[in-house]
RNA sequence: GGAGAGUUGGCAGAGUGGUCGAUUGCGGCAGUCUUGAAAACUGUUGACUGUAAUAGGUCCGGGGGUUCGAAUCCCUCACUCUCCGCCA
């Protein structure tokens, strides 16, 4: 969520940014300034009469301990009539910020100054792109097929017991997990990112807290006895750890790390390009969350793709970085680079990893806060991205490293999967 | 699932209708002392809003009510803890 007073100081810069982001609604911004305008307004007239008000009760107080009766009586009397009108402008304080607030929920992150103009995915910058595409043999199959020649990931079982979305991994498929988790989170611990086990539910507020609620409300799970939502991403409870905290200057920069499952319900999802493990309803990923400095958060940026794309290299996959254009960033975002990796039987680029600086939109939503030496608390800026999410991954390994003898696995692997080779 | 207790400033913990945004302790910050540190002593120390700066206003889990006046009384919701039961 944007402050309010950025808007009110920076129009036309607001105006300006969010068209770049292809914004739809540039009407609200001056919507937002004449509301906050009567907001503040009413605010103060309601601070007057309060003021008011409460001299009136201090003087009754103060009447009654002299036994002042009569004087006292006299002045209640005439105090009579201020909590009807502090209620009456307490109402429409109420109703003009309710209002405020829903609409400043419609505005979007301002893109960076560095991020390029485009509508749609095709006017991505590719900023990076590393590895050879491999050359497969006529025969090469899918990661679907060869997911089924060697019985390592199963739709159908999953299909059975779960539903379409849920599949199950078995044997080497299932050790293959396991090994990238350990190696995703082994290597973000080496590189200062503290591991945490978060609940993989959250409550409401956690949802409201990195914005998933209100807008997305269809794409979570929902535990309706409980009022719980299955996290989409460790990304919601990790960042709300630090939701209305006022973290230490010295403290920052906060790096944390953290496995989870993820859930998506991936509503109105179909066709070739969501099959096997293209997309799915329940996955696992390493998710990484930085709390920094304004002053840094984009060196920081910088930092975690390089760091995202060191564990693509590690396991020799072809990948390329993309910066987004402000057309194709999410809503909260300021700035995103994604990585995608080369899946050579689909011959189709695949995003592993999306890394954002969301600036100061979720640390104002959260009320994350940071206390220099001196002066007032602010905002800290809040980044993250994934390290890795495993679907498309283990997709881009199976169909890249296919041979007639099996499947390689990545030396770096090896360790953590206890074989070379999926046959 | 049953019964009970609780929710106050970074933490602990007072406060049961009127100078209470809140006693006190710890912690933090600054100073005195010291070569330096510790200890001791002194002072200081919440957030939000608002103003050019003052002032003013709001906040004692959330919401509502009673009252001239609510942290304090009433209603309601949420959450936490303890004991019992069940159980990985």
């Amino acid at each position: 969520m944007l402050q309010v007073s950025y808007i009110r100081e920076n129009r036309d810069r607001v105006l300006e940014r969010l068209a770049i982001k292809n914004f739809k609604q540039p009407e609200l911004v001056d919507q937002i300034i004449n509301m906050d305008e009567d907001r503040r307004a009413t605010q103060s007239e309601l601070d007057a009469l309060s003021a008011e008000a409460n001299t009136a009760a201090r003087q009754v107080g103060e009447l009654m301990r002299q036994g002042r009766k009569e004087e006292a009586e006299k002045i209640k009397e005439q105090s009579s009539g201020y909590k009807e009108r502090t209620r009456e402008l307490g109402d429409k304080l109420t109703a003009i910020e309710t209002l405020l607030q829903s609409e400043l929920l419609l505005l979007p992150n301002l893109p960076h100054d560095s991020v390029p103009k485009g509508n749609t995915p095709e006017e991505n910058i590719t900023v990076f792109e590393n590895g050879a595409k491999p050359q497969l043999p006529v025969n090469a199959l899918p990661h679907w097929e060869l997911a089924a020649k060697y019985d390592i990931i199963d739709f159908e079982l999953g299909n059975k017991i779960a539903g379409a979305g849920f599949p199950v991994y078995k044997g080497k498929g299932a050790r293959l997990q396991r090994a990238l988790i350990n190696f995703f989170l082994d290597h973000a611990n080496d590189a200062g990112y503290r591991e945490m086990q978060p609940p993989i539910v959250v409550n409401e507020a956690s949802g409201f807290g990195t914005g998933q609620l209100p807008d997305k409300e269809g794409q979570m799970y929902h535990i309706g006895i409980d009022n719980l939502y299955l996290i989409p991403t460790a990304e919601v409870p990790v960042t709300n750890l630090y939701r209305d905290v006022i973290v230490k200057e010295e403290d920052l920069p906060i790096k944390n790390c953290a496995y989870t499952p993820c859930f998506r319900r991936e509503a109105g999802s179909y066709g070739a390009h969501v099959r096997g493990l293209n997309r799915l309803h329940q996955f696992d990923k390493v998710e990484i969350v930085q709390v920094t400095h304004p002053d840094n958060s984009y060196k920081t940026l910088e930092e975690m793709s390089s760091y995202v794309q060191s564990l693509l290299k590690k396991l020799e996959l072809p990948y390329r970085v993309l910066s987004l254009c402000g057309g194709d960033m999410s809503f909260t975002s300021a700035k995103t680079y994604d990585m995608e990796v080369w899946c050579a039987a689909q011959a189709r680029w695949l995003e592993v990893s999306s890394v954002s600086n969301f600036e100061t939109y979720q640390s104002n939503r959260l009320k994350l806060r940071f206390r220099g030496k001196e002066g007032k608390p602010q905002l800290a800026h809040t980044l993250n991205g994934s390290a890795l999410a495993l679907p498309r991954i283990v997709a881009s390994l199976l169909e890249n490293n296919q041979t007639d003898s099996g499947i390689r696995i990545p030396a770096i692997l090896v360790p953590y999967t206890g074989f070379e080779v999926i046959d």
